[in-house]
RNA sequence: GGGCGCGUCGCAUAGCGGCAAUUGCAUUUGGCUGUAAACCAAACGUCCUAACGGACUACGCAGGUUCGAGUCCUGCCGCGCCCA
């Protein structure tokens, strides 16, 4: 039998500190970092997904000598596009999966899921731990599992087509083509009936979704209670919009992209696009980022409340505290390969 | 002082005399098969019941008309606009 690779998966709602843990773990184990965030993949969006602030580096990422360090955004990068070795460097933790693709481009879980995979086998192979930090929780899964995504990518046309359709209607269409799928589908979720059909139609039906763990896996969870995520969030809030939000909004429009598809960015450019045509003041905005940031930071844990392999710790400081100190041990001793198998 | 209009469940809105009362936001809970910070669902006056359901309290306040009033009438209070 063969033994499975070990990764180290932390997760939480957003401003708990999944950055600042991953970093101590990677420093202390001797491991690297994998992102798992929908909206960090993206170049240019950096205050408003709450992106580290790190640099590129072009080479090896454990030959310091003879690399060279870019700052982000710089003229270099170009150069770094088709460097299959570049890494994104934060606190001299190397980082993957972050920060490397146009906002002007749709980048998928599935996607996702092979760069993840990509570097996964590719510290691993270096002997390093693998460390998967990231919000959002699908992404996380489609690596954790293996989820068996189907291999159709978004059809426009056919979306645009099917979006002038109602939920009823759309779930009709469905029945024809997948009466299977039409079953355990949300009968009223326009987007993922359009989805099934979309691959009902290049596959026949939708294929059913396995569930197998490649990995050996270290499930960490950030949580904090209701008080200290709001002020933590709160704290978060005045600081994006100090730093500039409305300035990286109005940056994305100026690059070209388009106001439809930084809306899809998440509500932080959604209503920053807002404020920037005039409709709330700078008070409203802060106060509609607040309340928007702690529903998703609660959607968040809803999607991980069920994951029952995780272990919980309150703080990336609680990192000492006796159980969590002892699963990372035991952890780390099991027979699992550290290499690739 | 005169004329008009408005006061509804946190906020905003709807409500031909049959109403525990519409819708949006917020809130709470939950879901999630290539958009996932997206998208979708449920609950949301109080109490009782496993449930169908029932009881009570509610549309600024006080009266009145009516079998029945958030809805009509009178007065009061508060708010807004216009004329003085």
């Amino acid at each position: 039998m063969q033994k499975r690779q070990k990764l180290i998966i932390i997760v939480g709602p957003t401003a708990s500190g999944k950055s600042e843990l991953a970093v101590k773990l990677a420093k202390k184990l001797n491991g690297e970092i994998i992102s798992a965030d929908s909206r960090q993949v993206y170049r240019g969006l950096d205050i408003g997904s709450g992106k580290v602030s790190g640099t590129w580096r072009a080479g090896h990422p454990e030959r310091s000598e003879g690399s060279h360090a870019y700052r982000r955004g710089e003229i270099l990068q170009q150069k770094l596009q088709n460097d299959k070795n570049k890494v994104f460097i934060y606190k001299s933790v190397p980082h993957y999966c972050i920060d490397f693709v146009s906002p002007k481009k749709t980048f998928t879980v599935a996607e996702f899921k092979k760069c993840a995979e990509a570097a996964i086998s590719e510290i691993a192979g270096r002997g390093k731990i693998p460390i998967l930090a990231g919000g959002t929780g699908f992404w996380v899964d489609a690596v954790a599992y293996d989820l068996n995504i189907p291999e159709v990518p978004p059809n426009p046309k056919l979306r645009r087509e099917l979006e002038k359709k109602n939920a009823a209607a759309l779930l009709k269409v469905l029945q024809k083509l997948d009466p299977r799928r039409a079953k355990t589908i949300e009968q009223k979720n326009p987007r993922r009936l359009i989805r099934a059909i979309e691959i009902a139609k290049a596959l026949g039906r939708v294929p059913k979704l396995a569930r197998r763990s490649p990995y050996h896996i270290l499930w960490i969870g950030l949580s904090q209670s209701y008080e200290t995520r709001s002020h933590k969030i709160e704290t978060r809030v005045e600081k994006m919009v100090r730093q500039g939000l409305i300035l990286e909004a109005k940056k994305l429009l100026r690059q070209g992209v388009g106001r439809k598809r930084i809306k899809e960015f998440g509500f932080e450019y959604r209503l920053t696009l807002e404020f920037v045509d005039g409709k709330p003041s700078k008070k409203e905005l802060k106060e509609r980022l607040l309340q928007e940031t702690l529903a998703y930071a609660r959607r968040q844990m809803t999607w991980w409340k069920r994951n029952a392999d995780i272990h919980w710790i309150s703080s990336p400081l609680h990192l000492n505290g006796t159980n969590i100190r002892r699963t990372l041990a035991s952890f780390l001793a099991s027979k699992s390969h550290m290499s690739k198998s």
